[in-house]
This record gives C-alpha cells, structure tokens and sequence, in this order.
DNA sequence: ACAAAAGTGTTGACTTTACACCCATGG
DNA sequence: CCATGGGTGTAAAGTCAACACTTTTGT
C-alpha cells in the first residue's frame, strides 16, 4: 500500500496567508517570527500545517488565528508551491492565501506557542524570510494588485465605509502609483461596486468627505 | 514530532491536469479511466500523487505521461482542492493545472498500468467524474475562459500556425459564443500575439487563408 | 481671508461595436 | 459562372487620459 512507499511518505501540506493592511498610505504585511526550528527566529508570513479533519480555508484561518490571534476574516487562495526543498523537514506542500484587514481594528497576539513576535512590515521593508516566503509574498502582492482595481477585495480594509479620497490613498498604496483624482472617481463610481452612504466624514481635509461603502453583491467582467 | 500526530498524518498530494484539445469547432477535454478502488471504473482527469522527488509542475507532467501517454506539454497551474473527503483513502490535497494541445498529433495511450481507457470528450458531454473531478473541471474551463483572449494559452494548440478562421472558430468554440469576423481579427492583430507568416493553408473555404503563428514573446497587460 | 483638501466636466485619443460588400478559388 | 468561405473599412458609441477651477470647512 501506499504507507509503505518512499515516494509518497510523510508529505504534508501548509496552508500559508499573507495579511494585508495599509495604514496612512503604507502597504503593509503581517509577519510573526518563529519560535522554534527550522527557521528559528526568522520571521514568516501566518500559516501552518493542514488538519486532517479541516478543508483548506478553514485550517488557514486556524493558523491565522493561532499565530497572530485575528479571527474570522475574507481569505482568497491565489496559488501553491510546492519546490521539493521548500521544507528542510518533510515534504511540505504550500496552499497559499492572500487577506486585507483594517489592522486597527484587530489586537494581534505578540506570543503564541509557535511564535515570539508578530508585527506588520511596510511591503518594502521585508526582512529575510524563513521558508519560500519570500516567494509567496512576492505573488501575493501581484496578485492583489490584479484584483483591487475591478473587484471588491478592499472590502474588509474598510467595515466603516470610507471617503473617495481615503481608498484612492489605498489604491495609490497597493499600486505603488499616483492616480488621478477625477478619474480615480469616475471608474470607481462606474463599476457598480460601491454606494453612497448619506454620511460624511473627514480625512485629510477640513472639508468632510462623502462616506461610501462597498455593495454587498459582486459584479465581474469579459472582454468579448 | 510530527508524524505521531493523528492530525497529520497520511496526507498525500494529487496533481492533476484537465488537457483540453478543439477538434473541429468542438472544445474536448481528456479523462482516462480508472481501472482500481476508488471510483474504479470511472472516468477522471490525467494525475495522480506526487512524488516526494518532484517538484508540482514535474509530477503534473510525470502523471500526464503515465495515465496517457502524452510528454512535454506547456501546463499552467490555476488552483488547488482540499476538501477533506475529496479522497475516501487518504486526505489528498490536488493541486491543479491546465494544459491545451492539438489532439492530431498525439497518440494517447488507450490502456497503462492504472487506467482501463483513454479518451477526448466534448465539454457538453461529460460523464460523472470520480473524486472532486468535475469541479476541477469547471474552474478549469472558466480559467481558461479567462485567459484565451488576452494570453498565448492557445500556442500549442497550433505548432504549425493557424489561420483567423480556424482559430477564431477555436476562440468560439471555447467562449461558446459567436464573434463577428471583423472585430475578432482587428483584436486579435492588435494585441501583438501573432504574426504573419508568408504562406497560406486552406481550412473551410476554396480560397486559402494566410498562415499565422504565435509570437515567441508574451505581453501582459494592467487597467490603470 | 486664507489655506487645504473635496468635489466636479470637457476635450481629444483611442477602443469597441455594428454592419455590407468584393475577392479568390474549386467545382 | 456560381457557390463558398476569405478578406477588408467605416461610422457611431463608449472608454480612457489629461487637465483647472470652484466649494467647503477650520483656523
């Protein structure tokens, strides 16, 4: 039986999140640094290894909440790897996420059992990570950069609703680029995915802002 | 350690790859049939379980090759599927690729060491499929949806080129839907995917068409 | 009253869509 | 000579990019 063949013993499966925030126009990621070999003291994106009795969404949260403390958030998995070496220990396949939370609003564990730290890193101060980390994170920003300009994945950056100016900041942000203002707005306003609230508030202004908020359906795209 | 723990152990890896073939306007799909437990009997997609001496995109080839026959194709990876009772043996997490290539010019193997038969079937006449396959299966289809209009995907459909007729009936078949002759081959010319080449072949006119083949060099495109 | 950010419209360039006629070849 | 699919152009609509002035508020 298969136990019994080398080829295909003691494979595992981690399921891996980068956390995004972005916090006064500063893309940042969650890392936390390990407590214990292999990668000692390194710092690494949220993650673990896979459950038997879990599906892969669900054992990713856990690690989540295990390592940083946060709970209950949007995931969305955008690849996996799965280099023969990516693990020193076993043969570890990595089933990879990405998340945007409002890191104000989350309290992050500093100490777990498998940690001793955690901290959010500007996207551009990343140090050296434990693992292909580094890899993952890499894909995890294109990917996210793929996905903020048509789809609603700033959603959970915003549970309050937010001003056109604030979420352009955002955008400006992930895309590592200055936008337009008016155009900013008008593709905004015309994809259909955000509202008017009939609120204001203020952000960077003495003027208050309009407040919007993302609709709660989805609306994707085609070319032909 | 790790491997005493009930909550990891035995899990095992599957890659698995939906090849897609467009045979006279009519976008197919391979399964091969299964000749043990589980679902023996039953069709299902080319894979199998990895290798703790390949990497993912290796093993995807190595399975490919094994339950059909076929080498060396281009294959891109879109997803992976861990539901926890998507295997009744083991837990098995599948990673899952896609690959398109011209039937005509491969042979496939009817029958090998796992499988009983081997066949192309059309997309709208698909049988029930073993384990998570037909899932693997949708997703499958819509990225490749997603990635005919704007990407080379189809390159190895056509080693030998390609007239706009033929290939604009493949980009139907695949889209299922009609586009006007016209447009399809201003966008089609205009995305710098493909060149003339000087010769000409006919396909379902008396008068022969111009040959066209992709260009070696791929080019990607951004919203703002 | 003024500083500072919020809010708004128009024009030209480009892209997309819809649509109809001539061309080359085989039979 | 005619039937069949191959090949082409244009106009209208829509989208994208560039650009400057007015409004609201706090001080």
């Amino acid at each position: 039986m298969r136990k019994s063949n080398a080829l295909y013993k003691n494979q595992g499966i981690h399921v891996i999140t980068a956390i995004f925030t972005v916090e006064q126009g500063v893309t940042k990621v969650l890392l936390v640094k390990r407590k214990n070999e292999p990668y000692k003291g390194d710092w690494i994106l949220t993650g673990g290894a896979l459950y038997n009795n879990e599906d892969l969404e669900t054992g990713a949260l856990r690690e989540i909440e295990e390592k940083s403390g946060i709970k209950n958030i949007d995931i969305e998995q955008f690849k996996s790897f799965g280099r023969v070496d990516r693990s020193p220990v076993m043969r570890m396949v990595a089933v990879a996420y990405i998340g945007i939370i409002d890191s104000s609003r989350v309290k992050i564990l500093r100490e777990t059992t498998n940690t001793t730290n955690a901290d959010w890193f500007p996207i551009d101060k990343i140090p050296g990570l434990g693992f292909d980390h580094e890899e993952i994170l890499n894909e995890a920003l294109k990917y996210l950069q793929s996905k903020i300009i048509t789809t609603d994945i700033l959603k959970s950056l915003f549970p309050n609703g937010f001003t056109l100016p604030e979420i352009q900041k955002t955008y400006e942000a992930i895309l590592n680029k200055k936008i337009d203002r008016r155009n900013f707005r008008k593709k905004l306003l015309s994809l259909d995915l955000i509202e008017d609230t009939l609120e204001t508030r203020k952000f960077e202004g003495k003027k208050p802002a309009k407040l919007y908020k993302f609709k709660s359906t989805i609306k994707n795209k085609n070319v032909f």
